[in-house]
DNA sequence: CGTGATGCTGCAAAGGTTTGCAATGAAGTA
DNA sequence: TACTTCATTGCAAACCTTTGCAGCATCACG
């Protein structure tokens, strides 16, 4: 296995003495009841009483245990998250806003990692069910009425995908894709290709209606390509494409492939922004650090983990889940709202784009250095480059 | 918020209608014990009240509810996974392997996510204690001890590491700076500099050491810089000290610093590896998308993954938890073995390490054009650049 | 002193499941 | 026929906690 076994010993350390309530009762002289008061409802119990408890549980080394109260409260004071790829960068902000959010209200998030693949999906959905009080579905890539299905099981809130009858949170990326087609038709480009995301993708859909809209609004052409795994990968895998479509400007489904794309087109010799620009969407972190900067589409994460929690704790706590009382059907027909929520999205204008074969040239230009025939980033064209900072 | 609210209907989809097994062994006909025997002890039970059992439980659409089926059984089938940060790109690839062998022994993995902060990691082994069945805990920054006393509470595996009695699984993160240092005094570097990373972390300490000491046998001299946090901003932020500190070459603690020290050298008109070498730790993928292609010690992060998912379920089931039997302590002192495996690094040669002050000539090199004249690794140095295909 | 209010505590049921043990019936054996 | 064995199922306790209800003192008030 390549590896080098430094050490192997035994010890008997104790694993794990169960310390229960009882123990503690039994310890401080007490009924166990009022020991669970002590913890979970403490004004209810003598302040003598209480402190002695409390030393007691403290010595004995006591925590409550948080599947047995779930099993009678039915509130677990956990969250599910259920991300289609962590490897994307996308995502690590938008689960630690999440994160942050659910602490201050005394929540636990639990994370899991589908790797894009529908079944583990549903899997998971059932795996936390019992086991959180509500999921968080974040680009899901399962069909919207086996969603439809699963939230029967579970209080749901889905991210980026719109499902009727379902708390969402969307990210505008269609005004965002137009913004990019503007900006690129408005630096010259007249034949641009849309690199698409995965089939099943929400983003994926309105990207292509509002890019499709926007280019014919500006007298452009507009190629399809994809769909594409949402990767580096699958960015650089169409570079050949497209410098055979002769497009002069990409938008891309996300940063990700926009940069495997310019990695790609720069092994066959295409130069980026000269000869083709480059749109990604998302402005993670890393488009900042990559030569040429990413012109890009900021999504704003952070904001869509912390509405999603705040979604789906206020569903939470208008049905509490299990209601006391056994044979009698739990609350049936609850009335619960759901709203949608779209946030906005901005271009955020780098160096991966720049005039193209129908830029107005403004002012005259500096030689072009190097063979290529265009004219590297006019200084006229008003690229803000405002760097980052994102509406949250 | 800066957000629009599209939609906010009002629905009376049932929330959650809880099917027990009760309902099912009613529908069925037969004793809730025979339906509970019908999951989890098929064989137990006859072929015919099976499938009958089966279909009820399909057509109310019955789920087990792994919370109350792990209170009694005292396992939950799931494995908690402790991360300092996940926006650190070192981690998806061993969250990813975590998660692939995990299902593969049918446990699923609930990842949580600290920031960087030890109270948080205490806090989440507690909330996670009990509805799992043990826990990696990746890079932590706590204390020995606390780790030591948290790991009677529930079976838990170090990874990155060293804790004496507790499984750890480690990268042998000493040889790869060795490794590094030796390529650099090899390139003609005499004065290095370390850029640490968090003070609390294994690594950075077994780093220190190791590269210290090669520094003395290569007659090299090494500056202690740092600690930092160990991120791209924690690594642009020492570029101005690097500077001024006149070293010709930096180990950096991982990838993410070294990537933002050669953004911050940039910036300050400073050439890497013209002026200044750098190599980092880690070999994520971002250190291929760079300009230029960062140099850096590959730490075989999915087979980490792998091996600790390994340990803790072989220790797991060597001790199950809760022995039935009430009042009588539980399975004390059970004998368990520990093991502490190290994992090989490798050393990933590419363009952000070029000759120093003190290169020998070997041959005329060409003039250094563009991304580095990578003078390809003194031949007397053995430093095995394979490229990645880390040992798994 | 009687009455009611208040503060604290104990009792026991409930939550959904697993599992040792016993009961049942049928089949096999002597 | 009587006895054993086996397969199948039911019974009930147990896991750990919460919580409605009732009991009991204590205290204030009239």
């Amino acid at each position: 296995m390549g590896h080098t076994c430094v050490t192997a010993t035994t010890s008997d350390e104790g694993v794990a003495v169960p310390v229960t309530i009882r123990d503690v009762a039994r310890a401080s002289g007490v009924h166990i009841s009022t020991v669970s008061r002590t913890f979970s409802a403490p004004h209810l119990v003598n302040p003598e009483t209480r402190v002695r408890v409390l030393a007691c549980a403290e010595d004995l080394g006591y925590r409550p245990n948080r599947a047995a109260r779930a099993l009678i409260t039915g509130r677990t004071h956990n969250i599910g998250l259920i991300i289609a790829d962590i490897a994307n960068p996308f995502f690590p902000p938008l689960i630690k806003a999440a994160e942050s959010q659910a602490r201050h209200r005394d929540y636990h998030v639990f994370v899991a990692d589908t790797n894009e693949d529908p079944t583990a999906e549903e899997e998971l959905v059932h795996a936390l069910a019992k086991q959180v009080d509500g999921v968080l579905l974040c680009s899901p890539r399962m069909s919207n009425s086996l969603i439809e299905q699963l939230s029967r099981e579970v209080p749901l809130v889905v991210v980026n995908r719109q499902v009727t009858g379902l708390p969402c949170v969307l990210m505008d990326v269609g005004q965002g894709a137009r913004s990019a087609i503007e900006h690129l038709v408005g630096l010259g480009h007249r034949s641009i290709a849309l690199l698409g995301g995965p089939r099943s993708s929400w983003t994926n859909r309105e990207m292509r209606r509002a890019a499709a809209a926007a280019a014919r609004a500006g007298g452009a052409e507009l190629t399809m390509l994809g769909p594409n795994a949402p990767t580096e990968v699958g960015g650089s895998a169409v570079a050949e494409q497209v410098r055979r479509s002769g497009v002069s400007a990409v938008l891309a489904y996300n940063d990700l492939m926009a940069i495997g794309l310019i990695e790609g087109l720069d092994a066959l010799g295409v130069r980026v922004p000269q000869e083709v620009s480059v749109v990604g969407v998302d402005d993670i972190t890393l488009s900042r650090l990559t030569r040429p900067k990413l012109t890009t589409v900021a999504t704003p994460t952070g904001a869509a983990g912390r509405t999603a929690v705040d979604m789906l704790l206020q569903q939470d706590i208008e049905s509490p889940r299990a209601a006391r009382g056994s044979g009698a059907g739990t609350a049936l027909g609850v009335r619960r709202t759901t709203a949608q929520v779209m946030l906005q999205t901005d271009l955020v204008i780098r160096d991966s784009t720049g005039p193209g074969p129908y830029a107005r040239p403004a002012r005259p230009l500096a030689a072009p250095r190097g063979p290529g025939p265009h004219c590297p980033a006019d200084p006229g064209i008003p690229t803000a480059a405002t760097g980052d900072a994102v509406a949250s």
